[in-house]
DNA sequence: GAAAACACTTGATCAAGCTCAATACAAATT
DNA sequence: AATTTGTATTGAGCTTGATCAAGTGTTTTC
């Protein structure tokens, strides 16, 4: 996106086939005359700014959404004012998937920093789908991959202690800031304490005291948003059961 | 299915378009043509047995599967022998969605009784939907189920505490047995009391402590795998956090 | 730039639910 | 019927992580 002029963010084309994001946002497989017509139905907003909705739970399902800039955190809300956050979302990952189902959300989505996002009216990528095989195939792979990524961390809810849930958090974000080509150690978690912990079936005091040890440890080095991590080997050794540390285990 | 003879399970014509599991397998949509076009491609193995499994972690997606009878339990195991349970599945259940992505499966499957499945080849069904919108937006439909499932037992392992969570579980069973036909109130459970456990993210003494305590409080009665609910209001209002009787929640 | 509102940290205490251990019960095997 | 094996229940004690509370630091607002 250009900075030096004022743009009408109307006139901007969207052309997926240039977006350094293709590779996530709908990865491999479409060639590029398919990118060209999904590019056809692909439309831009506005930028939706920190605290933003995106959907609310109970919206009609008009379009999924894929982040190009910026972050988003999913939730379902509940009668009380509490709500459970589901996954945070950053560029090139598609949200709004749960809708599909009845055409209407059953979660929310609010932007946690300046986020820009492409908006994909779902009827006409259906549509566009049922001519399109690949863009089909995708479509199923990119669902397939929602259940897996929720069946883990229906893993890291039921079985891990508080240390590993936020080791394994860390490193899932380091992963994917790599995957997006910025430095796997060294960057800003654009949620807050109380995020985490939500996210993580953690109090925020629980949060931010394993903060604070992993940073004694020498783990990582850590001021409010912005993380280093500095050892990830023994970050993934904490995610992956410590045997050498924890005396013992969970419920296994 | 007949069991005045003996029969061979080759010979029986699968017959989607009879099956009075249908509008579960494949709710609501498919004209009795499309479904003529869908059975073509339906096969029926021979049933499994309590212990058997029906894939296994790691193994290549070839058909996805809905249970006919019986039921059925789907865990990621990890190296160390322990697993976590994802999810039971009664008939009328399509289980494999997680396999879609890198046609690999990523958790196993395993009967809990003898259960019988129609296998559903996916490279089949792909192409099929792709000729058929109606049954590619079915698809979708289940996929996107699946995901707001997942996110309900995301909430359910992050914010409920152990007496919500098997109150959950009844009723949840309660809702599928009553949608099948059968009794809302009296029926067995197929799994043992490790792995409710496992599944709720809860030790075994926990649920059987707890079934006691239901018991003893007369929302229920329970006898091993017998389970009838004497108090379904009763037992809703601790579903959805019961503010008169426990004095705190957890962190909200 | 002060004040208010919010976010984070740290400490002290407590309890939900886990672990360990022993026993009871059921089903399978001989 | 008796033995074995697996599953469920019950009790006692302990640990993890929650709650409550106070204080510090940061951001927003006027």
């Amino acid at each position: 996106m250009t900075n030096r002029n004022v743009v009408s963010f109307e006139n901007i084309k969207v052309a997926c086939k240039n977006c350094s994001l293709a590779t996530l946002c709908l990865p491999m497989g479409l060639s590029p005359e398919d990118m060209e017509r999904l590019d056809s139905i692909v439309k831009r907003g506005r930028p939706f700014h920190r605290g933003d909705h995106l959907f609310r739970e109970g919206d009609n399902l008009h379009s999924l959404r894929v982040i190009t800039s910026g972050s988003v955190k999913t939730f379902s809300p509940s009668e009380d004012g509490s709500e459970q956050v589901l996954s945070f979302h950053l560029p090139g990952e598609l949200i709004g998937l749960d809708a599909i189902q009845n055409e209407c959300h059953t979660c929310s989505a609010k932007a946690l920093e300046t986020t820009a996002v492409c908006e994909i009216p779902f009827h006409n990528l259906e549509e566009l789908s049922s001519n399109m095989p690949s863009l089909q195939h995708q479509m199923y792979r990119l669902l397939s991959r929602e259940i897996g990524q929720d069946s883990e961390m229906l893993t890291l809810l039921g079985k891990k202690s508080a240390e590993e849930r936020l080791a394994t958090f860390l490193l899932s974000f380091s992963e994917r800031f790599k995957k997006r080509g910025f430095s796997a150690t060294d960057f800003f978690l654009s949620m807050s304490r109380h995020e985490i912990g939500n996210y993580l079936g953690l109090a925020v005091e629980t949060v931010s005291r394993l903060f604070t040890r992993f940073q004694e440890e020498g783990l990582l080095h850590v001021e409010r948003k912005h993380v280093q991590l500095l050892d990830l080997p023994r970050l993934a050794t904490i995610v992956h059961g410590n045997e050498n540390g924890r005396s013992h285990q969970r419920h296994v």
